[in-house]
DNA sequence: TGGACAAACGTTACCGGTAACGATAACGTT
DNA sequence: AACGTTATCGTTACCGGTAACGTTTGTCCA
């Protein structure tokens, strides 16, 4: 069906123009609904568009005028993490529905890759630009300063923005879970992470979590962090491993609920009463965790919300709208059963 | 930063060409590494471009001839699906590598939003087109042959596909997993679905577990479908509830494996014995299924290779290439430790 | 009745690349 | 030395929209 060689084009502005009667210029106002024509004559060329199916021809449009384009480029650390497939969600439906279009992008934490999906991105003049991580290659900076284009650092807030951000304060998250645990009397903590990069820096909901714990006179006996992915299994087995070297630690953190959740199946398996004689607390907010019968005690992030709002910022700065750079949502504390 | 008022201009190829003393279409013979330039002329102009930090635009590029650009769509039903999150993360590494940018959109099983997320790519005239699901909209099947570009169906494999396709058989997958219980002794099984959608289909590796299961001489005794999405917590309740209801089935064939976790999880709390008293099926091949103590029998779906070949077929496609119209990738039946 | 004014169009120029073709110089060949 | 060939480079035209501006027509009021 593709024919390489004799492209197939569609009907294009002049022929609609051709067609109707008018100047292609009257054609081009009607479908932009820009005034300066007539009931009769939009009818006339609607009916011609509809006839001859035409298709927009944005690459036109936004190579005529020197201003950039309807695009606007999204990069998320990685497109198979389920937090930010959420997030990207709200994102997608959020920018289409106000006339623009996503382009996403991922860079798998590394920042030569993030670059050149940068590189890439702004080659098509994209109206602009979310980030979702807080460190960027100096090369990158540089691109975003001289594209001169709105951009929004959408996960974890940032309070000194390159230009907007909108997202929660991990730090915090993790720090009242620790004021938390410790004002239910929890005094030794595991902390259970997992990353496969092994020169990851660590998880700031973690540093939080410390420094509230110890803050409020806990001790961190075990900090494992496991060269995995962080699944069900890593929660699951690095639960087994801390509680076999040590009976001395009351509760566990880890890094996200995927990981608690395996934690907890492993615990329940070894009928280890939760929370008295361990507690967990997880990281994330998984969507359904109140439909367990044992609700987790975890932080849930509003990835939503974030996605939404951080799309909406962007097209109001694009339109001239007034729109604060530092947005923040609020982490939520679920206080369930297993702390 | 960003001057809504006066957008700053990178550099263009007149630009370059003036500082290097040569005209613009050297300039964009050398970026293209077209010949037609000598060494020493391309080492004056590349010293321009790096100076002046030159970014190509690629809507002029593409605007200029009226061939397409370098822009591939590619659509899923879910950004937040892990499965597709996986395929997706593959298909972006291997189109950026060929020189592509993937415009990646979804549309959450509804025809409609499918039908609009594919107006908005074409209207920036892409190369070709990756889409993953089986049905489509008239107007959708209209746009797609009127566009005259490469059509990759991705996910789910079409021996009649509309251009090319590149997948696994979905049924068999689930016939060969019917059939293998069957052989294993296995005679009433209960299935274990769930869907958020109501009106959806029921996916095809269940039709074909059935037909698979029912051939061996098994029966289906109950087929339960929660109004839920496919989680840990589905499965788990939904176990709990399909054993509770009636002990004469003695295995359950899950519609994921994360479902098929959670029965696990649910089977292990109540000490009940698998594979001895009930054998237990998923699909998908979760990542890490090999570690877990008890390894879960299953299909595994090769998610990174349907992306690398299927973005690969398009793209030899697009280089008039020869490629195959129907690509199958094998799916392989794990057989694990719960059936 | 003429002139100011606005609504409803058409004309022109331009965006930044690239294909096609033309021009020049260098080089080899007989 | 005359000629063909090739490598290297410049010139022109064009892609499909849109901003800016010009033109025509109609309307309304002094």
């Amino acid at each position: 069906m593709p024919e390489n060689t004799t492209k197939r084009q569609t009907a294009n502005l002049s022929e609609i123009a051709e067609a109707a009667g008018v100047s292609k210029m009257t054609v081009s106002r009607v479908l932009r609904d820009k005034d300066g024509f007539s009931e009769a004559t939009r009818q006339k060329v609607m009916l011609e568009v509809e006839r001859l199916g035409y298709l927009p021809n944005r690459i036109a449009a936004a190579f005529g005028q020197t201003q950039a384009s309807t695009l606007i480029g999204v990069c998320v650390p990685r497109l198979s993490n389920h937090f930010f497939g959420l997030a990207l969600e709200s994102i997608d439906r959020t920018i289409q529905s106000l006339g623009f279009l996503p382009v996403i992008g991922s860079h798998n934490q590394v920042l030569q890759d993030e670059e050149a999906w940068l590189k890439s991105i702004l080659s098509w003049r994209p109206a602009g630009v979310m980030l979702s991580t807080k460190h960027h290659s100096n090369t990158t900076l540089q691109l975003l300063r001289d594209a001169g284009i709105p951009i929004v650092e959408f996960w974890e807030l940032s309070t000194s923005p390159l230009d907007m951000s909108v997202g929660f304060n991990q730090f915090d998250s993790g720090f009242q879970m620790g004021r938390h645990a410790s004002i239910k009397g929890y005094s030794r903590a595991g902390i259970l992470g997992a990353s496969h990069v092994v020169e990851a820096r660590r998880p700031e909901h973690i540093e939080g979590f410390i420094k509230g714990f110890t803050d409020g006179g806990g001790t961190i006996v075990h900090h494992d962090v496991l060269n995995d992915a962080e699944s069900f299994y890593a929660g699951f087995y690095g639960t087994e491993t801390m509680l076999n070297r040590s009976e001395s630690i009351d509760m566990i953190y880890y890094q996200d609920d995927t990981m608690a959740l395996g934690g907890l199946s492993w615990c329940q398996g070894k009928s280890i009463r939760i929370p008295d004689d361990v507690g967990l607390a997880g990281w994330g907010g998984h969507e359904a965790t109140s439909i367990l019968r044992m609700e987790l005690t975890t932080t849930s992030i509003p990835t939503h919300l974030i996605g939404k709002l951080s799309a909406e910022a962007l097209v109001r700065k694009l339109r001239s709208e007034r729109t604060e750079d530092v947005t923040a949502v609020p982490t939520r504390l679920i206080d369930g059963d297993t702390l």
